[in-house]
DNA sequence: GTCTATACACCGATAGAC
DNA sequence: GTCTATCGGTGTATAGAC
């Protein structure tokens, strides 16, 4: 499973191009259906039409492929959260963007690879601490505009919205709900105190 | 990689003996240091010191020796919950519970796995129903003894702990703590008005 | 119970032709 | 850019001896 010494000046293809990006997407795919175990250059060459040798064109190893995948797409879920804090509902626009667009099982299987590919982990590292910082910015100036004052700070706000977010994705998915209903109210009510409407 | 119609009625090793434990044991440890992707009959064999043959006399396949390790880990946890419950600080114990004896890493692992093993994805919901029932057992009689009333009702309470334990736990294994302390200080104030000391 | 030996499939990565 | 062909290695699972 283990292959050291790859060379080092190979011949690339260019990061963006129309079979990068299918390759990315073919990755994440994999991902979400089959886990990680099952995440080849083999089967992404095979879901996309090309020859297994392509992947090895574009990408200089399967672990450089992963960090990629995962950094294109904490890329453009920082962007929305970016773009978010202007709306007019900040908070509401970032409590669904935390929900919705990054699917538990992903999650799961990129913290697992975090694990065992340093580069991935980096990644995942910069990706948490950058949307964190866009939260409790956007929590405080919530807060400073409605004139209000938080038990819990901003920054302990955004790790329980972080938190609580992903269990519900992640156990919305097992069909476990017990509680669900409960913390959906307490968070809603918070929202409309903080952005009415 | 997929092998299917394994022969149904093979000579068995019996759960519960040194061997079978010393290969649970092993899995564990391999699925905390390398990931699901190294969890491989030969590893667990060269780690206990057997051939790789063995470790199909004691398990049909290798799900199902996943399968048997989590379900071996989850009745040790609930044993651990349930006697929490009895004691003087039960929700204080039943946090410290959550905060420490899973490590977040092999939560990953097996809710990765969990998306791909139906027998697995059973026992994991059977546990989070389970362990958030006591939970919130426990809970409902703590705010009743001191006769207090919570903004959250207890399995409100229930799911926020588990969450947060988990995003602590995955966070502090990655290094990561901006907002950990000002959530530690709300939880600590929760904890002590209803269980003082 | 535990072993040797083996079948058969899949994997990462590369060499080098076109 | 994309391909064929290939190396060395690892995986699940079984047959059958002791």
């Amino acid at each position: 499973m283990k292959q050291d010494q790859v060379k080092p000046d190979r011949r690339m293809g260019p990061p963006g191009s129309e079979n990068w990006h299918a390759m990315l997407d073919g990755a994440e795919d994999i991902l979400l259906e089959e886990g990680h175990a099952a995440l080849t250059s083999r089967r992404i060459a095979e879901r996309i039409g090309v020859k297994q040798r392509l992947v090895y064109y574009y990408f200089r190893t399967m672990d450089d492929l992963i960090v990629e995948m995962f950094h294109r797409r904490s890329e453009r879920e920082l962007k929305r959260l970016r773009e978010a804090t202007g709306s007019a509902h900040p908070l509401g626009e970032i409590w669904e963007i935390c929900v919705h667009s990054t699917d538990a099982r992903l999650i799961s299987e990129f913290m697992a690879l975090a694990s065992r590919i340093e580069g991935l982990r980096a990644e995942v590292i910069r990706f948490i601490e950058e949307s964190r910082a866009i939260q409790v910015e956007a929590i405080a100036a919530a807060l400073e505009r409605t004139s209000q004052t938080s038990r819990i700070p901003p920054p302990g706000l955004a790790i329980l919205a972080t938190s609580v977010a992903l269990a519900l994705s992640r156990e919305e998915q097992l069909g476990v709900t017990s509680g669900h209903a409960e913390i959906m109210a307490v968070i809603n009510e918070f929202l409309s105190s903080v952005e009415p409407g």
